[in-house]
DNA sequence: TTCACACCATGCGAAAACGCATGGCATGGA
DNA sequence: TCCATGCCATGCGTTTTCGCATGGTGTGAA
């Protein structure tokens, strides 16, 4: 009794897709391949491991032991890959880096430009996401992030603080200059879906107008006029199109961290792109904190939370 | 980047045999197979995982680490094979028994006659060695074993407690009995190669004939007239040829006991050889115990001594 | 030195795995 | 009802993988 590996990892993928045609797609193979080494996964433990209904494949209650076992199996695979990254001083090859979209343009753009004049042989892949993407499961070698908790079992040096302040477009801003007492219409994260605290108390006829699950929406949403705006300072004073009002004084923000998961944090191409992004945070911290408070810029960090 | 994992476990074989032709052996596949899967591993990685020398193929540190992840890999696939294993509620299919070489013929012996007769659809395999084979590796389904550690992380059940006593030919028997006070010439086993204390008490003429390293050459010794040797009470008494004398009076021994892995314990197989073993062990209590003590005869153990 | 015996590299034909194309089947919307 | 869209099963030709056989090399014993 003895099993193929690899068919243990076909019926894994099987089991997360749910079906055929989309775990051949995962796995980057035809999907009659895949039923034929699920086929071949069952014959060698004896048990069905799936029931083939009209909508799919169905895992059985064994199956998913199996894909549960598979999927162990996984993450060893991927702390070997990761372990091999870090031992990897090429400035050559794949790296991939992951960042909250709007913080790419402004600051990340420019460190991206400097790094592959730098290190021309290595091919950066930029996955401009605000989802937490699985560093554990190499979905990114590098992550900066805009985070209270940048990641357990990662490592991390803080990039920057910074302050968040109320925008609107000139036009706006201007209609409110002139009747601070009127109504003022905020447009608001669903995160925090409400007024900020401090500035309804400065300016208690504010309302939230509308509700929005997407940042650079609600930047579209503000260029309009449609309302005030709470956001990172860097963010309003990066964007065309946008003045900042005094409905809420600028105050701290959630910080920038860059992280990285151990394994890889002091592989060649994480620790050149490191050696790059540290200094551009502190040269334009301006951007990011109100006045000339001098607090600290970086910071390591190491979570061992298992 | 991304690694076959057959390959993964091609390339562990490979650093535990040393060798492509060994590697193949333990595989079940012709040894240039393993060098091109070997090739192939490198080539995804990237690094060279082993140095081809004359004498076979040896790790490079990163072939090691390699090799390390995919033995976790294999830890996990056992895990698995285990727990399919243990929900295999037919009677039918492989069963593999470890038990030592002597106990097997006075003993296993009667139980596997009536369970191949009861249950003819289940192919029995012994594997008769004094080595302690590994329980979570699959070496062996359920072992019996004469040991006071039945074995970390592993289920067991206390089959008997047993005398251990002296007994040699009966020609040396009867010169012995001629003569008390002469020497006495004892053979021991290596792993306690000293005369018995109790004996060297009883007997200050006793004295080291030879040390052996097998129970079964010791037993063709002692039936020669080589010498007085200590044994399991049973032994001693099953084995024709062999009186006991009184150089060293029924002690405790070494308990005996039946041991599984917790995941295949409650197997359908395993438990109806269980179900098999004990009674005969109960009834032939008599052939391992001095005397009519009563003691208890079961004794449910388990060590989750990680 | 010479032979025997490990080991490994390479080339070729056989076998297995794979991708593609066709067809069947169920579901849901027009 | 009919069609469109997902699914999956099956058959066929191609690609890849594999096993076998040959040849080369270094080590140790006769």
């Amino acid at each position: 009794m003895d099993v193929d590996w690899d068919d243990l990892k076909t019926v894994l993928a099987l089991v997360r897709a749910g079906s055929l045609a989309a775990a051949g797609a995962a796995l980057g193979v035809n999907y009659t391949t895949v039923a034929r080494r699920v086929q071949r996964a069952e014959a060698a433990v004896g048990v069905p491991l799936f029931e083939r209904l009209a909508g799919g494949y169905q895992a059985t209650e064994t199956g998913l032991l199996v894909a549960e076992h598979a999927s162990e199996m996984e993450a060893r695979e991927n702390a070997l890959l990761r372990r091999l990254q870090g031992r990897d001083q090429t400035l050559s090859g794949p790296l991939v880096i992951t960042a909250p979209q709007l913080l790419i343009g402004p600051m990340i753009a420019p460190v991206l430009d400097r790094f592959s004049t730098l290190h021309p042989d290595v091919s950066v892949k930029i996955r401009a996401t605000n989802d937490l993407l699985n560093l554990n499961r190499r979905e990114a070698d590098l992550a900066i992030r805009i985070s209270r908790n940048p990641g357990d079992t990662l490592m991390g040096l803080r990039l920057c603080a910074q302050h968040g302040a109320s925008f609107a477009s000139p036009e706006l801003a201007a209609r409110i200059a002139a009747d601070p007492q009127g109504r003022i219409d905020w447009i608001v994260y669903e995160f925090s879906p409400q007024v900020p605290k401090k500035a309804l108390e400065l300016y208690p006829n504010s309302r939230v107008r509308m509700v929005f699950d997407d940042m650079v929406a609600m930047l579209g949403a503000a260029r309009a006029g449609l309302g005030v705006v709470r956001m990172p300072l860097f963010l309003g004073r990066t964007t065309p199109g946008l003045v900042q009002v005094p409905m809420l004084p600028p105050q701290p923000y959630i910080d920038i961290w860059v992280v990285a998961h151990p394994d890889v944090w002091r592989s060649a191409k994480v620790t050149a792109f490191r050696d790059l992004l540290v200094p551009q945070f502190r040269k334009m911290r301006h951007l990011f904190v109100s006045g000339t408070g001098s607090e600290e810029t970086e910071q390591v960090h190491r979570e061992t939370n298992a």
